[in-house]
DNA sequence: TTGACATATCGTGAAAGTTCGATATATAAT
DNA sequence: ATTATATATCGAACTTTCACGATATGTCAA
């Protein structure tokens, strides 16, 4: 987790947006899940096409995004099929809050 | 306190440092205070030649560094005469932190 | 195996950030 | 007034980020 690379992905709004959005999944992305098959969940987890239509910015941007995300720490991914469900990494996410804590 | 503005400011290494610095001037800056008058005492300020010096960058550039800062509400400045001093604006920090806490 | 769909990657022009030297401004000392 | 010093601002070259459309890859269904 390098605090540097977390700030430059919190440093645009439509990415601070996602994940303030996937904090509460299910309030802001009703359809959640609706692809994954019976008895499987992905606990928080959203597919791109879903935060793509709520982000209002193209497939690609969208993609781009999350890997970048991803990449900092900030979010994790599963794939069901051909979707991708990325949800908040929370384990980065309370280290990056003892990070602010203790070190800013 | 613009979140956003927030995180660009602390996207760049020698500004993230310079912010650490400043928590313990006294220890990274050993000749801290030594332009002031007798009696009177920035808490925790320091001047931007002294700063500059320790971020080995230009006069300009970490003059920026500071303003651009202070605009985001991480920083405070006080001058006095030919001297500005910088010191953290903690009160902008610990909401900060309360942002980070209940937001991200 | 072909077609349809979700997502990832590539290439690109425009916009914004970086960092500096030169210069301006403000204050203090002579 | 002139000079010296500290800081701020300006202008510019360079790099990075932004955001997109086009295209590639992966997966499922027919």
């Amino acid at each position: 987790m390098e605090p540097i690379d977390v700030f430059k992905a919190l440093s645009n709004e439509t990415r601070l947006n996602i994940l303030k959005w996937l904090k509460e999944p299910e309030k802001h992305f009703p359809k959640q899940g609706a692809h994954l098959p019976k008895g499987v969940s992905v606990k928080g987890g959203v597919c791109v096409g879903d935060i793509q239509e709520k982000a209002k910015a193209s497939q690609s941007t969208v993609s781009q995004y999350l890997n970048m995300m991803q990449n900092a720490g900030l979010l994790e991914s599963v794939r069901y099929g051909q979707w991708t469900y990325y949800r908040r990494n929370e384990e980065t996410l309370s280290r990056l809050a003892e990070y602010f804590k203790t070190e800013i």
